[in-house]
DNA sequence: AATCATTATATGCATTGACATTCAATGCGC
DNA sequence: GCGCATTGAATGTCAATGCATATAATGATT
């Protein structure tokens, strides 16, 4: 059942292509030039801002990966960058000392709230 | 008008990185696992395969380029790749010594027509 | 408690890609 | 014909990524 062309989809492939490649590339423009950060870099801070309901949560390195489109490795030192640049912490767990806790700090935050309307402009002009 | 909220431009926008990552990244691992290809790398055979109706059409650098999401340089190293292989050709243009023409080689024909139906299958899978 | 498999993360290495620069061919103005 | 800007493509350099592997902490088995 619903038998597809080959040309439908391939121009659905070719519609994601273009959405995919047009936006990624202005949000990764004008993430760094307004902002000083990269794409994956925004999405990091993202996602621990967005754990963080009230203060402080803390996130693991596994649980990032699980919500990203990234490889452990890569994730690994995109963090590396941002606790570099001040804007998250690295800590050990003290139930299970392989793992991390990640947090942002008061500088990530402020600068995920600078960015995130940038982000959201962006988005918005590609897809609304 | 047409007020989309935060949340319908995001999803789009997540919608996008889902079948993006999905699709790109199996179509990556299936043409080089079975017929040693790049997706660069095979859409670059696409793409010169689709400009030769019928035997030995020549593609310029540029037009391809237009036709791709790859820069200039990364482009010219796909292609450096594909010559390495065998599976095309650049040859110097006669009348504008500046460029070249690439085309398929009978290698590069096969190759192409051996991955297409790995390409297709891939995308029926994630959009049909 | 010693061994062994598993899990969480980091790191060495190779590949890929982008940007800036370079080089050669072209064509324009004079 | 001679400079000079422009154009098509190649290359140097560097950042980001993935894969394989290393390291280190846990947990399970004996």
């Amino acid at each position: 059942m619903d038998p597809e062309s080959d040309q439908d989809v391939c121009a659905k492939w070719s519609e994601t292509l273009r959405a995919y490649h047009g936006t990624s590339c202005e949000l990764e423009n004008e993430l760094q030039s307004r902002h000083q950060l990269g794409l994956s870099e925004f999405e990091v801070l993202q996602v621990l801002s967005g754990h963080c309901g009230g203060a402080d949560e803390k996130v693991m390195m596994k649980d990032l990966e699980a919500e990203m489109y990234l490889s452990q490795s890569a994730l690994s030192r995109t963090v590396t960058r941002l606790e570099k640049a001040g804007l998250v912490t690295r800590a050990a767990c003290e139930l299970d000392r392989r793992a991390n806790h990640l947090m942002l700090t008061a500088a990530g935050r402020e600068r995920w709230e600078a960015a995130r309307p940038t982000h959201e402009a962006v988005l918005r002009k590609h897809f609304a």
